[in-house]
DNA sequence: CTGAAAGCGCTTACAG
DNA sequence: CTGAAAGCGCTTACAG
């Protein structure tokens, strides 16, 4: 009995009821060690029959394993991730770890005296999407020996974490070089993500090399913030056309900010794609039911949370563990002023 | 140390690092018996010299409390799911309980021997989504007295779990007469969700209330099946309207299969709202984004998972909770045939 | 193949 | 206000 009155099966109870040791019934419980199969059978039944289950905590405990895999994420929300979400709960829930998830505050605590919510005292490893925690307690976690992956975000200086990220440069480049080739753009804008963001950094420099290659010149006019955040997009672009410039298509940095920009647009009265041409990067869900369907980068995001899963779990049983960039490719639509008779 | 070779503070060390007992320093850290000012002082200073993190697994084992809370879901993804998880992480997290979240297989396993991802064992009380779990499991848990919260399901006969549903009739109802008394439609199509599904019950019931009340039929060959799956729900209006079928309006059961049958309606050519309306429930954040703004009804998602987040904490600590039915409303934009001048 | 025993790192009555 | 001790429910060498 508990605190709350619910009687609790323990190992106790089970080897008393088969007659036999508690550590048998540990052993048929991890299937670790040899067990007689007779001897195994009758725990099994009577583990079924008393309905136990194992208390995590105490085997927690003793094993020195907490068979846990923690996450941490500035945020929940918009459309990256659950996408994000799924693949990572996908990869560890394959290999039969649990999954604690921590979404780290955005205005960092004043001084926590102690216990972070996720670490070594309650997971084996974790998974660290972008911001959501800072180099210097990564690298700290990380010179301890715990195991770690960096979700769309790479090492810190002086160390080697493992991460999985996606080919935001190249796949960028591809989107403008469209913009660029097939339609004859040279006035080409671009929305900012977050300074801190090294995925927009990586986009600025996909689109940048783009127009290089071209002959074009960046001009500084035709950027804005977005900081992938739609409202800050959509008001960044009505600034922008309001202080008279005119690009002949804009890259929002990502599809949630194409939508709203996309949405600001047709209010305005801009004529999507002849005046002005709209393109995003993720190839999220809403990408395809635009009011011009999306032309935009596909990026695999629940694969990359799925790999990150995986790359923690080995590198938690001491195996070997190699960063990922996974391919990224161009999903081209109707927003940029291609004619698709292909629908989605 | 331990296997990966980190070596781990306990609380051993800071006992003797501080000069006292380690019942004291587990007193100070938890706060919950008087410690000399000075004492405490001197602990803490250890404490964080030391950078020590209580083992979770030893205070849940020697506490019988878990601090954590188990949330069950039959699916991750959509535009549902990050706005409810949002509410639950958030409400979590304010009461200082670590979320562990178990996505539910679809195809059940064949036999699980033991130990179900989260239950008793693990966690101090569970959040069940929808289909998340068999009404058999959750009858077995309760009448043992652990705490669960049903989120957009109400409770299985014979027991009273407390739940936190929306106002899916009355929402629905609502919708529908404006549809009706507004723009005078008689011939409106219902995508229903899943047979299970209480939600999509809950949704029809208002639509035939709406109908009735206005002395209007229900035609059978205006329903179709939309599972709240976008590409069935398109699917299914292409065959209604294939088949000669020709509603003025289209309730889809939810906003994400709005915007799918939306898209298809536009291929085939259909001209929204003015041969066919279409409106959706959920009020997600792809509803202003749509071709034609959705005119749906606003379901507040994060706040139910809030609300089950605190009614389960409640539970957990004993106190007397009550089930919840948060109220929906109307939310007015052009795919019903409304001009809003209203941007949203 | 199996058992007795130590130990995982805490919390919490029980004394004082 | 503080400490010694029992105990939480397991796992895992160590013997046999």
């Amino acid at each position: 009995m508990n605190a709350k009155g619910i009687k609790k099966v323990t190992i106790v109870d089970v080897a008393k009821e088969a007659g036999v040791s508690i550590s048998t019934v540990s052993r048929v419980l991890n299937q670790n060690t040899p067990v007689a199969e007779e001897t195994a059978q009758r725990v099994w039944e009577v583990i079924e029959r008393l309905q136990f289950n194992p208390n995590a905590a105490a085997r927690k405990l003793a094993s020195k394993r907490t068979n846990t895999i923690g996450l941490i994420v500035p945020m929940i929300g918009g459309t990256f991730f659950p996408l994000m979400f799924s693949g990572i709960e996908r990869g560890v829930n394959e290999e039969g770890f649990e999954l604690l998830v921590y979404v780290s505050p955005c205005h960092p605590v004043p001084h926590r005296p102690l216990t972070p919510p996720v670490g070594p005292q309650n997971t084996d490893g974790l998974i660290v999407f972008t911001e959501g925690m800072s180099d210097e307690d990564l690298r700290a976690l990380h010179v301890k020996g715990f195991p770690i992956v960096l979700l769309h975000r790479t090492s810190p200086k002086d160390c080697e974490i493992p991460y999985v990220t996606v080919e935001n440069r190249l796949g960028t480049e591809k989107l403008i070089d469209h913009l660029i080739e097939v339609h004859g753009y040279t006035r080409i804008g671009f929305l900012r993500g977050p300074v801190t963001n090294e995925e927009s950094h990586e986009r600025e420099q996909g689109f940048r090399a783009s127009l290089q290659k071209h002959g074009l010149q960046p001009d500084e006019a035709l950027f804005g913030i977005g900081n992938f955040h739609p409202e800050t997009a959509a008001e960044s672009v009505r600034q922008m056309l309001s202080s008279g410039k005119r690009p002949q298509a804009i890259f929002t940095g990502d599809d949630a900010s194409a939508a709203a920009v996309m949405k600001a647009l047709l209010e305005m009265g801009v004529s999507i794609p002849d005046e002005i041409a709209i393109v995003g990067f993720d190839d999220d869900y809403l990408a395809p039911y635009l009011p011009l369907p999306l032309t935009t980068v596909h990026s695999p995001i629940e694969q990359a949370g799925y790999t990150a899963a995986q790359l923690l779990i080995q590198q938690i049983r001491g195996e070997a563990v190699q960063s990922q960039v996974l391919p990224t490719h161009l999903v081209i639509r109707r927003s940029c002023g291609c004619i698709t008779s292909h629908p989605s």
